[in-house]
DNA sequence: ATACGAGCTGTCAATATTAACAGTTGTTAG
DNA sequence: CTAACAACTGTTAATATTGACAGCTCGTAT
């Protein structure tokens, strides 16, 4: 078990590629009794239009089907990974409000499952769902296997996201100055440029050029939108 | 150990206070082989001084001397933690740049110890770290207790951030109504009032007054700080 | 039936912002 | 030495925002 561990951690964090990563997190879920395995990351922004990405060994039918119907936007068990990061057990309760979809999945094989997401600085969600077909699934399963699951779905999200990141929000790799740093956590509490001024001894002007500079580099249209990007990038 | 964790999570999710929780932490940090535990827990919010509070069993006299010299603000484990929630152990590397620091803490007892930080929506972070006088912590211990710690760093950020954010950011509880909710995520965007409306096909003046009072309920002086109140604490 | 809240709209004046122009100073890395 | 860069400042005009006034419609809960 440790030896399993310590030698998954490894593959994990020295992997090159997104599939061999996910390969890797497929046979974790394996040895934890589970046939299905699919990650999905969400990130905050666009916050109008969240980007969503996906990596699953789900029969490809099913994946399609989720696609073409977004069931992204039903799905229970996304609407819980956003709120919270405890594991989620797929139950009859749960998919009461949704019970086409759920028939649905589980006419595909996916009968017995449960999920847990992770969060991160730059602003994104990862959510790791283990799922078969057989063995129903019970709470004392789940209890005897939540270290396990714990650590998985952070390692997961922690190998995953970062080779994903990068691709999917390119705003992540900017490099912001101190003075532009500053003048943006100001603003972004809500002080007008010259409040900042004030606070900053410096010209109005100044605080105006430095929050322009930064929305530039952050690709923001204006510094609302610049101060929440840096927010949510955890760069303030 | 099945028994233990099920058990102890019972305790962490039925406990009403702070004190109680805290106490059922530490002796599981306790069963790990840790005397030692803190959890420290830092708002996003206000961006320009984020809120900070900690539970701790440490030394009583090392917490006020941390409290009084700020030593949170070189803390190489917070920066870390900040940044990452990969599990960290304290070594002489890690602490390289703040020799002076490190010193007085061992003089303390605090001489072998770890942390595991976690996130969630509401823009908290939380850390958990785990210490002790005497015996070395070795990678070896540390990849052995890994899935229990990543178990219990978050389940301890879940159940006291819950108990500790109401208090600390009473904006945490604003409902926002869908109207503003739309109005405010095109704001985080970088949308004008002008084109928000063209967008949703309102009045300018209809998205203004939906901004406003919004802003009101976040507590936010201008749209600015009102998006980005609304988008760290996830309700966007 | 009536009160309440969400959603919506109007106008006007005071402030704040952005865009576009042009430039200085001081530090640091090659 | 010099190129690059962060930090800083100035002016002007066009746009955007906020605040404070006031009032309508629709659904739903008491």
């Amino acid at each position: 078990m440790k030896a399993w561990q310590e030698t998954q951690l490894q593959a994990l964090q020295t992997c090159d590629s997104e599939h061999q990563i996910f390969q890797t997190i497929v046979s974790m879920g394996a040895e934890l009794g589970f046939d299905y395995c699919t990650y999905g990351l969400r990130l905050a922004l666009p916050l109008s239009n969240p980007k969503i990405v996906k990596k699953s060994n789900y029969p490809t039918a099913w994946q399609a089907q989720y696609q073409t119907r977004n069931y992204c936007a039903i799905d229970p068990t996304v609407k819980h990974a956003l709120r919270s990061s405890l594991p989620i057990l797929w139950t009859d309760g749960l998919f009461a409000s949704t019970a086409d979809f759920w028939e649905e999945a589980r006419s595909f094989g996916l009968r017995y499952g449960w999920a847990q997401s992770m969060r991160d600085s730059p602003g994104a969600t990862g959510m790791l769902t283990l799922a078969r077909s057989d063995e129903t699934l019970s709470e004392t399963e789940l209890a005897a296997k939540a270290f396990k699951m714990a650590w998985l779905a952070q390692n997961a999200h922690i190998a995953l996201s970062r080779r994903l990141l990068p691709k999917l929000l390119p705003e992540a790799d900017t490099k912001l100055s101190n003075r532009e740093i500053a003048v943006l956590r100001w603003t972004a509490d809500g002080k007008t440029s010259g409040e900042i001024a004030s606070i900053m001894k410096i010209t109005e002007r100044t605080v105006n050029f430095h929050i322009s500079n930064a929305a530039t580099k952050l690709n923001a249209a204006n510094k609302t939108s610049a101060a929440v990007k840096a927010a949510m990038l955890g760069f303030l």
